[in-house]
Formats: structure tokens, C-alpha cells, sequence
RNA sequence: GGCGGCAUAGCCAAGUGGCUAAGGCAGCGGUCUGCAAAACCGUUAUUCACCGGUUCGAAUCCGGUUGCCGCCUCCA
């Protein structure tokens, strides 16, 4: 596997060339933690969550690093509104974002680090940019002079002497140059503060990512990640910071997702049209906002919809039907998988290009193409189904065992996307249970099925077809096969 | 003013120099079924916003036009 992928400081697709081979050191912004999270930080959580499953896949150790900014100005804001103390405020929306990760089953990073548990670190930096010229104070404050490094710009494309700063906030008159910024600012009172050589005061943005980044994946790493919207300021001045501090190359390879929209404009809280994950699962299933936030590559904007997002459900429904037929022929599939199921020695035994998974891998490898993938499975599932349909598979051994492998193929690949982890029935029982299915008693449907059954045995079609039109009215689809009657919720 | 992105069927969306322009959703026709459902088969873009250029060959590269969006302020 060689993945190659966007960098945006190069504006070009690029290999991904580790510096320590078999190990990815990555890096991705997290949450300023002041409210609960929306499908914008849903898309970045999963983006970078499938990321990582696949550079896991492929046979790579990865350390996996996303912080939790936990000071900064807008979660005093927010706490002072409330009355609350911003610890508590903080904790609380860390945990909320576990849960709504957990939910959409991101998994975890190796290292959640928090920022105010690193302020020291931070004030040792400050004193290193100090020394070396690149920042400077004024009063209580110590701000970073973009002009005293000449890479400043580099990374987001833009030159100092281009951007209009001040032209829609006013510009701090402490600062040399209207672009520099805070590095630590003095308390005001009633803020929360530490002691520092330049009194009572807090860190300003940007520094906790430069000082976590280098505690916990050193002076360079691989890969750093995060919104597009965090590359300026954000990025630039985490990359500025560092690389006057600590020297070195900081991030090698910066990765940046795109924004999700509602009816074609960004979410914003201004606006009023921003959804939070919560929200978006009270009528969706996890699985199915998984599948739709994938189904577009992740650097370009995705549009929020409900009829894409049903669109993507009934998809996936496919998916799932496929998967519970094979279960019905095979008996249950396993639902972990080797997650190594991509690295190069797996990928080479008996398997040639045009099978699904090197397949799979060569759309993975090009820039995550996440959509490309997603077509692919679905090809994959037409096969399957076409495989079953044929009157003699029942009785071929290598037709069964040749599903048997098409099953471990999808699920693997399906893992990788954090997809088709949940066993049919209960993904088709989840997917119900969101709906008004509470009304339907079970053993009322039986009852009904059976009515019909005696009434098809005696040829009395009209009566079967009122008995199935009855459910079809509470929302019960029937379906008759060689077993006998099987029902479910229309979905 | 500067920087960047996007425009592919009814909708969503891959494809970025060369076989018949993936795939999903929706629709229509068919197979199967007592009828359905599901699945499968067929069908829905001689064409990729528009104009010009490069090339034996372009949706794909270059130039221009139009439209939309984002960033330059906190933001995933």
C-alpha cells in the first residue's frame, strides 16, 4: 500500500513518505469543548477515524493524537453566561463529545490530551520564541511576531503583505504587526489564570496544538489533520510557533476535510442552521450518517440533506439485506475481521488486480477516496446477490465458498470504513427503533400472518391481500418465501 | 482587494489524457411471485456549465466567459 494524499502545504497529492518506517505519527485538532458537536465535526471525527482504521489496516503503527482545547476565550464566554465554572462546562462537553463519537463509532485516539493539562509546556515555549526573537511582550501580554519568520504564510498560501487584517475586526494596538497574536494574555478578573514569569494570565490559541503536538509525537511527524477552516489562522500560526521553537519540520503532510452544508451554506451557529450530532441521530442511524458523510470526498463540501441522507439509508439497507441472505446461506459471518487486512503480504496471496480488495485499496491509496470505495462495495453486492440467485449455488461448494470469501471482503472493507460492524438483525431492529415501531405488538402480526396463511392455503386471494394491505398500513411489509411468511418494518 | 475550490443524468456522486463516462437513490419495463416484497436483468448523460486552444485523442491539460461556494475574524 502506498498511500497517496492531498498535502495541503504543497496544494498537491503526495506519497505518504513516514518518517520512521511502519509508524505514522498523526495529529488532528479536536474540539474547542463549549457546546455539543455537529455533523461538521462528525465529518472531520470520521474522516480522520477512517484514516486511521486504514493506515492500521494496511500493517502501520499508528499513533493517533487528537486534543481537547479546554481554555480559550469562547469557553469563558459561554461559562460566565451560564454561571458556570469553566472546568465543569469543559468537562461536561468533553464528555458529551465521547458520547456522540461513541455513537458514531469513532474510535478513540491513542492520546486525548487536554490543554490546560500542558500549560507549562506552553510557558516554556513561550520562553524559548522569547529568546530567540519571535515574540515579544507588551504589558502582560506576549504576542508572536509573524515578521520575524519568513516562512510565515507558507502553509495556507498567503503573504503578509496580501491579507486585510483589521478589515472586519479592530486590530489589537499593542501589536507590532496586525497579524501577530497572542501567545499568553493576563487574567482578567474572574477568568481563570496560572502563574507565569509574566503574571497571572492564560495561553492564547494555537500554542496547546504546538506544544501537545511535540510532547507526543515529537519535533516532526507525519501527518496533522483538522478542518479546513482551522488552516488560517490556526495551522499557520501552530506551524509558525513550532518550527521557531523547536526547529525541525513540524507536520510533514497536512490534511485538511471540507465543510458540511445545509441547503448549500456552511453551518453556523449565526445562521441558525447547524445541527448537532444528537439531533442528527434522533432520525438517523449512526451507521447511515457514516455512509453519507463517505459517500463524498472528504476535501470537498458535502451537502446536508434530508433526502441524501435517505438516499444513503436505503443503500445501506441494500447492504444489510445482502449481508443477511449470506448469513441465512453460511451461517453468521464474523463480525471482526483481521484488521490487517490490507497490509501488502495479506493483499499479494492468490488475490489479482481486479478483485475486490486490491481494488479497494488502490481507490483507499488514491487520496481516501472514501466515494470511489463505497461504488465499489455495492458492485461487490450486486455480485453477491446475482451469485445467490443462481438456482445451483445452494448445492456448489466452491459457489458457497466463493461467498463465504466475498462476505470476509466486504466486511473487511466495511470495517475499514467503520461500516456493516452490526449484525443484520440488529442493525435492521436499530434502524426501526427510532420510528413509531412501538405501536406493533409482535404477537398481533403473528396472529394476522396466520389468518393469512389459512386463507392462501385455501386459494381465498382476496382475503390474504386484505390481511397484507391491513399491515401494509401499520407499516409491516410481508414476504413470502419457501419458508413460510417472514415480516419487518417497512423502512 | 488577495487566495482557494466547485460546475458530470430527475437527485446524490466517482472518474482528472485513450476500452461501452463507476456506483447509489428515484422512475419505467421485464424475470420471479396467486398478488406482493426482496433480489436479478434491461432502461434513463453520443455526453461531462459555456467558448476557444493544445493533442492522433480531453469530462480530464491550457486560456477565457458565466454561475455557485469557502477562506483572509472564532469555527471541524
Amino acid at each position: 500500500m502506498t498511500l497517496r494524499i492531498y498535502n495541503t502545504a504543497t496544494r498537491r497529492k503526495e506519497d505518504l513518505v513516514l518518517l520512521r518506517e511502519g509508524n505514522v505519527g498523526i495529529y488532528v485538532c479536536g474540539v474547542t469543548v463549549y457546546d455539543l458537536c455537529h455533523i461538521g465535526h462528525a465529518r472531520s471525527a470520521i474522516v480522520f477515524d477512517v484514516l486511521v482504521r486504514y493506515l492500521r489496516a494496511s500493517g502501520l503503527n499508528v499513533t493517533y493524537v487528537r486534543n481537547f482545547t479546554d481554555i480559550d476565550d469562547k469557553i469563558i464566554a459561554r461559562a460566565n453566561e451560564l454561571a458556570k465554572d469553566t472546568f465543569a462546562l469543559a468537562q461536561q462537553y468533553i464528555d458529551a463529545f465521547r458520547n456522540d463519537m461513541k455513537s458514531l463509532g469513532v474510535l478513540d485516539a491513542d492520546v486525548e490530551p487536554r490543554a490546560t493539562d500542558h500549560i507549562e509546556g506552553m510557558i516554556k515555549m513561550i520562553e524559548t520564541l522569547l529568546e530567540r526573537g519571535h515574540a515579544y511582550q507588551q504589558g502582560s501580554d506576549i504576542f508572536f511576531s509573524v515578521e520575524s519568520f519568513k516562512g510565515y504564510g507558507a502553509l495556507s498560501g498567503r503573504r503578509l503583505d496580501e491579507m486585510q487584517a483589521g478589515s472586519r475586526i479592530a486590530v489589537d494596538e499593542n501589536k507590532r504587526h496586525p497579524m501577530d497574536f497572542v501567545l499568553w494574555k493576563a487574567a482578567k478578573p474572574g477568568e481563570p489564570k496560572w502563574e507565569s514569569p509574566w503574571g497571572l494570565g492564560r495561553p492564547g490559541w494555537h500554542l496547546e496544538c504546538s506544544v501537545m503536538s511535540n510532547r507526543y509525537l515529537g519535533v516532526s511527524f507525519d501527518i496533522h489533520g483538522g478542518g479546513k477552516d482551522l488552516l488560517f489562522p490556526h495551522h499557520e500560526n501552530e506551524r509558525a510557533q513550532s518550527l521557531c521553537a523547536n526547529g525541525g519540520e513540524f507536520a510533514r503532510h497536512w490534511v485538511h476535510n471540507g465543510f458540511v452544508t445545509i441547503e448549500s451554506e456552511k453551518m453556523s451557529k449565526s445562521l441558525g442552521n447547524f445541527l448537532t450530532i444528537r439531533d442528527a441521530l434522533k432520525s438517523h442511524h449512526s451507521q447511515v450518517l457514516r455512509l453519507f458523510l463517505l459517500s463524498k470526498h472528504y476535501r470537498s463540501p458535502i451537502d446536508f440533506s434530508a433526502s441524501g441522507v435517505e438516499a444513503a439509508q436505503a443503500g445501506l439497507v441494500r447492504i444489510y439485506r445482502t449481508l443477511e441472505r449470506l448469513d441465512n446461506l453460511l451461517g453468521p459471518g464474523k463480525t471482526n475481521v483481521d484488521n490487517k487486512a490490507f497490509s501488502a503480504g495479506d493483499l499479494s496471496q492468490g488475490s489479482n488486480e481486479d478483485s475486490f480488495l486490491p481494488q479497494f485499496v488502490s481507490l483507499m491509496d488514491d487520496d481516501l477516496n472514501t466515494a470511489g470505495a463505497i461504488g465499489l462495495l455495492f458492485e461487490k453486492v450486486r455480485d453477491i446477490n446475482r451469485l445467490m440467485d443462481s438456482s445451483d449455488t445452494l448445492r456448489d461448494d466452491s459457489s458457497l465458498r466463493r461467498l463465504e470469501d466475498d462476505r470476509k471482503d466486504i466486511l473487511a472493507a466495511g470495517q475499514v470504513l467503520g461500516l456493516l460492524e452490526t449484525r443484520p438483525e440488529q442493525f435492521f431492529a436499530e434502524l426501526t427503533r427510532p420510528s413509531e415501531a412501538g405501536g406493533i405488538d409482535p404477537a398481533v402480526i403473528e396472529e394476522m400472518i396466520r389468518e393469512r396463511t389459512e386463507a392462501r392455503a385455501k386459494k381465498d386471494w382476496a382475503k390474504a391481500d386484505q390481511v397484507r394491505n391491513r399491515l401494509k398500513e401499520m407499516g409491516v411489509i410481508l414476504e413470502d418465501g419457501p419458508q413460510g411468511t417472514t415480516w419487518r418494518l417497512d423502512v
